[in-house]
DNA sequence: ATTTTAAAGTTACAATATAACATAAATAGC
DNA sequence: GCTATTTATGTTATATTGTAACTTTAAAAT
């Protein structure tokens, strides 16, 4: 979780994230007695070469050039399996999707967005989903599933404000 | 508030919800110096009948029963604005829109949505919100919108289920 | 009354997602 | 290893959600 949540903070070895998560992937399926096929692999891989969320339509390129079919349904089926896996989260607020880092926990994610730039980050919010839940059990209402979404400005392109109204 | 964490329950007076929601609606874009059109008021009382968020398609038709043009545009746009004012929320989870018990106080709803029937009603998470964007903004990041929305069983479909189980 | 601004009409299309059926590949049971 | 069964992928077509761009109409401001 450390990992991601300093994701905003210039740079980290993402390629060693990618390579982690790819890693962390495969050992999950095995357990699990699932397949990490090839289009699976590569689909998880490019989300996670990107740190902005990526729709499904622009994950298909890459299987294009990989040789694979590269029609919708090849993608979103990918991405159903990686969501159900807790591989990748999809993002409501921008109908895309971006890598767990910590998919053996099972959780939802909750998200910080940046409107400048897209780049989003997971946040730990075990004890407040704790207390959302909560809540809703005092209403009589049994939560499954909950998405935390928040829109704002992430710390570079803050920075990159500030330089702009010196100017 | 208390009106709409109570919508899960049994029959309370929706026709009177809905009246008074116009009647606010009215009188806040009155002391905003903005036009209610009838458009507008008609998007706002249709999404107001369902206890369902509803897509912005499904609004169409009463548009177009009223005489109005009904092609996406004209929906969306009423939205749009509907929406800038606080007068509706959408739920992301299900592209779809519901309308705000409280329009006056500015704030980002809190959902929970029913996956057997979809109702949905919104729920009060002042302390929780601002307790989100604490955390947020300890990472950097400089919160400005927020979305939590929680699927799950509402009251009546446990209760339902419960029947069901025990046939 | 005239100018300006805001809203609505209209056409066309972009972006996201799924249904349905055919084929191929992997696994399980023999 | 061979066959049956299940799972994954290929393929075509289409549904759903949302916008762009330009025109016309109506309201508000001067």
């Amino acid at each position: 979780m450390s990992e991601s949540q300093l994701a905003f903070h210039s740079e980290h070895d993402h390629k060693g994230c990618i390579k982690q998560a790819l890693d962390d992937a495969k050992e999950l399926c095995h357990a699990r007695h699932l397949r990490f096929t090839p289009i699976r692999e590569l689909v998880l891989k490019t989300i996670w070469q990107s740190h902005k969320p990526l729709g499904a339509y622009e994950l298909l390129p890459a299987l294009a050039e990989a040789g694979f079919n590269s029609a919708p349904p090849t993608v979103y089926r990918a991405l159903d399996f990686l969501q159900e896996q807790g591989l990748v989260h999809r993002i409501a607020l921008l109908n895309a999707f971006i890598g767990c880092p910590h998919p053996n926990e099972a959780h939802d994610g909750s998200f910080l967005i940046c409107s400048q730039c897209s780049n989003t980050v997971e946040m730990d919010t075990t004890r407040i989903s704790a207390e959302v839940n909560k809540q809703a059990e005092d209403l009589g209402f049994a939560p499954e599933q909950q998405s935390i979404e928040i829109l704002g400005t992430c710390p570079e392109c803050l920075t990159k404000k500030q330089r702009d109204t010196q100017e």
